[in-house]
DNA sequence: GCCAACGTTGGC
DNA sequence: GCCAACGTTGGC
């Protein structure tokens, strides 16, 4: 089983919007990263745990955590003109880009956040905390996983 | 709002 | 195939 952190903006669709799923499931479409495209292809697994990050807030940080319900399909929504990311290279008989299914499984009691990610040294090897990283979903290591659950019913350090 | 960092594009 | 220009991401 792998471990996962996916962002996203909670002003275009944050966790409270996935709670608010009737099934809790929702596709995450508009990836259109070669790098994250060949993480859902290859890496992506049924049972696959992630963490719901919001990014470009306040306070960027974890605020739940999700399960991967279905492996990489096709992104239709590279066919669609209307829709905001559309890319017309991406041919329906050969498709550029995939999504993954994931469906909430809780919210975190509290919201991890970036600056307290960045305070611990047990996690200075996060992907997320690298300088210049712009991949919207990366991957986390088990140790790492447990860690910030571990954090998440202790006080964050001042 | 600023801007560093990085991926992509396209001219050559 | 190089690389400058451009667009985007996302923290601050």
């Amino acid at each position: 089983m792998n471990y996962w952190l996916m962002k996203n903006e909670p002003d275009a669709y944050g966790i409270d919007d996935l709670m608010a799923e009737p099934d809790l499931i929702t596709p995450w479409d508009g990836i259109r990263n070669y790098q994250v495209r060949n993480m859902f292809r290859d890496d992506f697994k049924i049972g696959d745990q992630a963490f719901f990050y919001h990014s470009n807030v306040k306070e960027p940080g974890i605020v739940g955590i999700m399960e991967v319900v279905k492996e990489a399909y096709p992104d239709h929504t590279a066919f669609d003109p209307d829709e905001k990311y559309y890319d017309p290279k991406s041919d329906p008989d050969n498709p550029r880009w995939l999504m993954v299914d994931v469906k909430f499984v809780r919210k975190l009691d509290r919201a991890i956040t970036l600056a307290e990610l960045r305070k611990h040294p047990d996690l200075a090897d996060m992907r997320i905390l690298q300088k210049g990283n712009r991949l919207s979903v990366t991957p986390v290591s088990k140790e790492q996983w447990d860690f910030i659950l571990a954090l998440e019913h202790n006080q964050p350090r001042g």
